[in-house]
DNA sequence: CGGCCGATCCACT
DNA sequence: GTGGATCGGCCGA
């Protein structure tokens, strides 16, 4: 079923970058249905996270989706080429945002082949926060959509990640952000979701 | 208004 | 393992 409101508006947006491993990120843009199961994901802790876009309260017209409540998309362009997908938690005004960084397709591989332009099907095509969304469909013209509508949305299918099974890394990308480049704020479900994608 | 650079990816060595 | 692609956003002047 659909996460709701109450899932994104939480407090704890690490344990909500945990929580996410393992759920299926969805698009229907232009009815076609694509589904993915999350591995990858990032947390991004708002105003006191010197990584984050919103560090020290910055507020412009690129990240002020991350100060509205939880259950948004906050997609922005990367290197001039690539989008890259986050989901916007905890209530207004308080800015933390959750980055999808991998993911195995679970339906609509069709369409996904087509929007990447690969020619078959590997393990790789939704390894990484720009794969994943150029397959997706997520184009950064979306940002602010919400989550809890019928374009871009998250499930939880019942897929049970275990604890022990979550990897905890620094985040990538982000030496900029002096010691908080050191949190471990990245988690990967080290798990086989024996997916057979259709 | 100019300049710098990024929460990346892939081709090529 | 490395460097180039590529451009909107952000900052400082």
């Amino acid at each position: 079923m659909k996460l709701d409101l109450s899932f994104y508006t939480r407090e704890n947006v690490v344990q909500i970058s945990k929580e996410l491993l393992g759920k299926a990120l969805c698009t229907n843009i232009g009815g076609n249905v694509t589904e993915a199961i999350i591995t990858e994901t990032e947390a991004y802790a708002g105003v006191t996270d010197k990584a984050s876009h919103a560090y020290g309260g910055r507020r412009t017209k690129r990240t002020e989706i991350m100060f509205s409540k939880g259950g948004h998309a906050y997609i922005y362009l990367c290197y001039g080429m690539y989008s890259l997908f986050n989901v916007v938690t905890n209530v207004e005004n308080i800015p933390h945002a959750v980055l999808i960084r991998g993911a195995v397709a679970l339906s609509g591989i069709k369409t996904m082949l087509e929007r990447t332009g690969n020619k078959k099907f590997t393990n790789e095509l939704l390894a990484g926060p720009g794969k994943l969304s150029k397959a997706l469909g997520l184009h950064f013209s979306l940002t602010g959509i919400s989550l809890l509508h019928n374009t871009v949305w998250i499930e939880d299918k019942d897929i049970m990640v275990y604890p022990e099974n979550i990897l905890a890394t620094p985040r990538i990308g982000i030496d900029y952000a002096a010691e908080d480049a050191l949190l471990p704020y990245r988690f990967v479900a080290k798990q086989n979701f024996n997916i057979v994608p259709h």
